[in-house]
DNA sequence: TTCCGTACCTAGTGTTGCTGACTACCACTA
DNA sequence: TAGTGGTAGTCAGCAACACTAGGTACGGAA
């Protein structure tokens, strides 16, 4: 998908994570598969490690160890009340940005539109 | 506006500033200005010209440089056809993402109300 | 035993926006 | 003359984050 991609990822996906958790918990591995299935097809592991990481520090997700048939125990995140409030506030702030940049979009496509 | 909205904005306000070329050329006070007036209150001059170094060095920019009078020449910039298509890409990148979470946001409206 | 899928972790790197300065030009004022 | 404020651009250093490119560990199949 490419740099820009990357770039445009950075704070936004801590929210769709979060997001994901508010669906139901989930495990580190779960959640890549989960986010490679909804097109975020170059997401590795490693981020999402790192990511869950950072969420867990904050306090904004509780962890249950579960053991697994197929390999190590799974680190199974749940939002919390705390991951709730973040969870928010990235609502808020995605519509913010969401809608200015649409605004952008439309206002040029008038542009192009009515050559003015 | 925090810490949130700083993160979302890397790689986003790139293209932010490319829409706004888009519509007409102009200069980095300006575009700082006319980003305050659209709500990125807390966006400071220097990240725009930052920004607008890298653009230009990466060609997507033509620049003119006109005598102002109030001040040092101003650096007035006008999006050429490779910035075009850099903006194209960028609406393409911003609707996928756009989409995906506009999906997530409605699935978990969805699973809070009808509790399921 | 080796390989593969599952499951998690980490050090280092590059990009980006912010902080907090600075230079430079001009008009107005004490 | 010196000082102030608005305009216009530049820079060094920092923090956050996604990626790269590895690694460990477990169980079953070849």
């Amino acid at each position: 998908m490419g740099k820009q991609m990357t770039e445009m990822l950075k704070g936004t996906l801590e929210g769709i994570v979060l997001a994901i958790l508010a669906e139901r918990p989930a495990y580190g591995y779960e959640i890549t598969a989960r986010l490679r299935d909804q097109g975020f097809t170059d997401i590795v592991e490693g981020t999402v490690y790192a990511l869950l990481v950072r969420i867990e520090q904050r306090g904004l997700v509780d962890v249950a160890k579960v053991p697994s048939e197929k390999g190590p125990p799974r680190k199974v995140y749940s939002l919390n009340t705390s991951g709730g409030e973040s969870l928010g506030e990235f609502w808020s702030t995605w519509s913010f940005l969401s809608e200015r940049i649409d605004q952008l979009h439309h206002r040029i496509d008038n542009t192009k539109t009515e050559g003015d």
